[in-house]
RNA sequence: GUCCCGUUCGUCUAGUGGCCUAGGACAUCGGCCUUUCACGCCGGCAACACGGGUUCGAUUCCCGUACGGGACGCCA
């Protein structure tokens, strides 16, 4: 590679607090960046802002890890700390203050606060009003103080934002913000400059919320005589009620979605479709998405997490996934439904009966579960509707038919069922109305001799033997009744 | 309160001055298919926030209003 290539590749980084789970609004984020680099061919990084050391926990950094790679969105370099280089960070605010584009502030927080308090009375926008910029008296070590960006008085910033178009802001909203705290620790702002000069971060893809930082963030650069990188602000993603979603409110992790059935590549789907679309297409795989993704065609309304979507979707990647992707898959969410060991070769034979009429993996491991178990009960209303005293010699009939059938496959079972509704002159659903009940208990099921068929002869012969003495004994009790 | 941003069917969106009696998708409603349930297919309902401009012509451009969101920390 040379150099005109390192130029050009880009970089993009997630960069989440490990504050809590990976919830769904973050994982856009991550995606975002994802994609974004890996359509420009260039490196998505991970890197951990922990620089609030009394909320960062390692569970959480564990937990974001584990939400990533679920999402098949793991970084190709990091994770990174942002507490690794606290040493860079406390110098850089150093170098600050010697080259006069800084300076130490002893206010105190009483009288910061005092000072908001007013501006609010005032009706102005709360900010620090400079008072220790041009002090003249010496600086005393004794009294804790922190350092300030010398923000610029006049003139306005301008970023032109790869979603949001040109955005200004003028200086005079600004205000001299912290670089180094009390005790000498860096803020977010300065960690975030520092670290994505240093990485090479050349496009910085991030949630709306941080517009408001973005001005703050191109001053520091520019006081340190770097080059910003470009911004792209991504509109936040709202909860039903219309406000951002966050951690305490409406959001869950997104392994909660991994065990509430759904894939991962179908959680991208979605995702990538709240803000950004490619003519009327729907569905995306992976690969398609990392094709034509183009964060300029991003839009700047929020949207509303909106499950039914999902759901839909999640259907879509279901019918459309490889047999080897669903094994597992179901056979874990099976165990979690209490079978235990199901067998794979069982599995995999009755799973194109069921992915058809599944949305979720959870429900589908649902619809798969009387495969494995007999029924305990039969269903009420099934058997009032479909157990009733005239179709029991046919059944019986059937039973019979079925026990002598020397071949047991949905062909055969199939043709011996139109024997039988031949004789008696039924219709399909009359005799296999009743079998469902038999075989699963409910008046649902997958078809019937594909059922028959993927259940096996003597598992399904019992069954409709079990069914078969009950039904007898109901016919019996009501004739008496 | 101040600053920034946004506003097309219930929801996600297409649309960059005429192709729009505004397209697609989910949801919803009706129908078809059918051994049930789904899937699939066909069809219905349903939107350019409002008011001014600019223009021969505005969903598209400009201004204002309303509404919504975000930010205003020694949090990130």
């Amino acid at each position: 590679m040379n150099d005109m290539e390192l130029v050009m590749t880009t970089r993009t980084r997630f960069a989440p607090s490990p504050t809590g789970f990976l919830h769904i609004g973050g994982a856009r984020t991550a995606l975002f960046c994802y994609l974004f680099a890996r359509h420009t061919g260039g490196t998505y990084i991970l890197r951990v802002e922990d620089t609030d050391r009394e909320r960062s926990t390692h569970e959480a950094v564990a937990v974001i890890l584990q939400g990533l790679e679920w999402l098949g969105l793991k970084p190709d370099e990091g994770p990174f700390f942002q507490s690794d280089a606290t040493d860079l960070h406390r110098q850089t605010a150093l170098q600050l203050v010697a080259a006069g584009k800084a300076y130490r502030c002893s206010c105190t927080r009483e009288e910061l606060d005092a000072m908001r308090e007013e501006q609010r009375l005032r009706q102005e926008k709360p900010r620090y009003d400079g008072r220790c910029r041009e002090r003249t008296d010496p600086p005393s070590d004794d009294r804790p103080y922190v350092i300030r960006l010398k923000t610029p008085r006049d003139g306005e910033v301008v970023w032109d934002d790869m979603i949001q178009g040109r955005i200004r802001v003028s200086n005079g909203e600004l205000d001299d913000l912290i670089l180094l705290r009390s005790d000498g620790s860096p803020t977010y702002n300065l960690a975030v400059v520092v670290d994505d000069h240093h990485m090479g971060i050349t496009h910085v893809i991030r949630g709306e919320d941080h517009v408001s930082n973005t001005p703050r963030q191109i001053h520091i650069f520019e006081a340190l005589g770097w080059t910003p990188p470009a911004y792209a602000h991504m509109p936040l993603l709202h909860g039903t009620d219309g406000a951002k979603l966050s951690k305490r409110h409406g959001a869950v992790s997104v392994l909660q979605y991994r065990d509430n059935g759904y894939l991962p590549e179908a959680v991208n789907n979605y995702l990538v479709r709240l803000g950004w679309s490619h003519g009327d297409q729907e569905i995306f795989t992976m690969v398609e998405m990392v094709a034509l993704f183009d964060v300029h065609h991003v839009g700047r309304s929020a949207a509303i997490f909106n499950v039914s979507k999902l759901d839909w979707i999640n259907g879509q990647h279901i019918r459309s996934a490889a047999p080897e992707v669903l094994l597992p898959e179901l056979i874990a969410h099976l165990e979690r439904q209490g079978i235990a060991h199901p067998d794979p070769a069982l599995v995999r034979a009755l799973l194109p009966t069921v992915r058809e009429r599944a949305k979720t993996m959870v429900e589908m491991a649902d619809k798969s579960r009387f495969y494995f178990q007999a029924p305990q009960t039969y269903d009420d209303k099934a058997v009032r509707k479909h157990l009733r005293p005239e179709i029991l010699d046919p059944f019986a009939a059937l039973v019979a038919a079925l026990t002598a059938l020397s071949a047991w496959d949905a062909t055969a079972l199939e043709a011996a069922f139109k024997s039988v509704i031949a004789d008696h002159d039924l219709k399909m659903g009359q005799l296999a109305q009743p079998v469902r009940v038999a075989i699963t208990g409910s008046d649902v099921s997958p078809s019937i001799f594909d059922v028959l068929a993927i259940l096996g002869r003597d598992a399904a012969l019992a069954r409709l033997n079990a069914c078969l003495d009950f039904f007898r004994g109901r016919c019996v009790s009501e004739g008496q009744g």
